[in-house]
DNA sequence: TCGAGTTGTGAAAAAGCTGTGAAAGCAGGG
DNA sequence: CCCTGCTTTCACAGCTTTTTCACAACTCGA
């Protein structure tokens, strides 16, 4: 299985010389990062689908432990880095006590940073292989993880591995239109040789057994020159009087978006 | 059950007054420490079943990297965190990246260290109070986890250890595709070796119990390119129903499982 | 409208995976 | 020390998936 896979990565620094170099290293890792002008609602950090945080608690204003600790309360799956100045020895065991992963200090290497914050979201993935996120639900479509697999209603669309993969990733990022250099860079792992058709292959396959359980609704579209998105919308042929299914897909916001305000 | 389950600690350290102070704060904490004088082999660890390990890799002598790597590569779940003099930005990255999940430099507060050790192996508190939840019955098989056997009726199916133990694990994630490094990890205890076959050997020893006590029914499914997959379904016999369409148990939501409750 | 560059397709070749039977290793008990 | 079960390793057959190719169809700017 693929074990790099890509970290999702929330900063709250004002440092903005520390989180320019860090955004530009972690960019270059493949991670996706976002910077917070300080402390955001749990809530919305549960939205973000992080798997990694590093944070100045000095931005965060008086109660910052309290934060801190509801934050490691309620997202059990998020790696919590703390970098910031001076600290002592108790406030340290403290905040390591409370939930947070682990506590750099100031001036620290950007490698350094990065390099703990990979070390820390490895760990807290193999604590919880695979999280009872639920299916992940576009149009007629569910895609269920836990069964590597989707499905139209209870039919299975019969994914392979890699044709699940691939569905996968396109809809994780619904509405984002991806470059087949990424795409096949976070599918398969390794970087596309030049002229390798493979994804365009298997955008086939999809589409074939996409069309085959749920005609009526187009998934992946083609970008001429760029690559693919994947955003479900039902076909406008006139003549389908199909759609009848609920859209579930506004019931259920599954999956939050990153590159979203 | 107890969330915070005691922590078997071994440290790999020859700086004795440290290691005192160490060892009277973890007892004071309920865990289990043991004092190693140098490098043990990977299987020896893995015997001992750690949680978390803390070494100074200067007494590991030359090849304290590779021994390092091979530790964490065999032991994923083992929480590694170094602490040692002084060190350079270069050997922290390295080490984080092959690994290990903390470094600390010497002198440290014993609280912070015993703090990062906390930190490093906590882990997810499942509450599976397997506590006479009673036999796990599935299809025609009962489960007894307090006899370390399956049953067909009264009959028993005559499993070894690692037969009970895996048949144990897929029941418990029933309807779950689990792949073969996850299983091998978890019944195994350490990483799986590239190309090993063992999962699917004892898969089929399994299946061949299994049909012998209990023909008609179908338990362990494969998942091509992925693993298997425990869903007890009657299998019928006679060319009969639609082979595609889901039976009932895979109707169910994703979520909270009736039959387990 | 033309032409270079892109993308969609179908099919064959290559690579990879799983089921299986059997032999080789190992550990505990006579 | 030998036996006896259990576990691991091996080699191969049969299948499935992935990759590769050659071409047709299509898009876009000149």
């Amino acid at each position: 299985m693929n074990s790099q896979q890509t970290i999702r990565l929330a900063v709250i620094d004002n440092d903005s010389g520390f989180v320019t170099v860090l955004a530009k290293r972690t960019e270059a890792a493949g991670w996706q990062q976002r910077t917070l002008g300080g402390a955001i609602p749990p809530e919305e950090m549960v939205a973000m689908k992080l798997n990694a945080l590093l944070v100045d608690p000095a931005v965060l204003g008086d109660d910052s432990w309290s934060y801190l600790e509801r934050i490691c309360g309620m997202l059990p799956d998020l790696g919590v880095v703390v970098c910031t100045g001076r600290s002592t020895v108790a406030q340290r065991v403290r905040g390591l006590r409370l939930g947070i992963d682990d506590w750099i200090t100031k001036p620290c290497h950007p490698e350094e940073a990065i390099a703990r914050l990979e070390a820390v979201s490895r760990r807290r993935r193999r604590a919880r292989p695979q999280a009872e996120t639920g299916p992940l639900v576009a149009g007629e479509l569910a895609i269920r993880s836990d069964r590597f697999q989707a499905f139209v209603g209870e039919v299975s669309l019969d994914l392979t591995r890699r044709e699940f993969e691939l569905l996968q990733l396109l809809a994780d990022s619904k509405g984002q239109v991806l470059e087949r250099e990424a795409i096949y860079q976070r599918v398969w792992g390794y970087a596309m040789a030049h002229g390798d058709r493979s994804v365009d292959v298997f955008i086939r396959k999809l589409r074939q057994k996409l069309e085959k359980l749920s005609p009526g609704w187009g998934y992946i579209h083609t970008h001429f020159g760029v690559g693919y998105r994947f955003d479900p919308e039902p076909v406008d042929g006139a003549a389908q009087a199909a759609p009848e299914a609920a859209p579930a897909a506004d019931l259920a916001p599954v999956h939050g978006d990153l590159t979203a305000a």
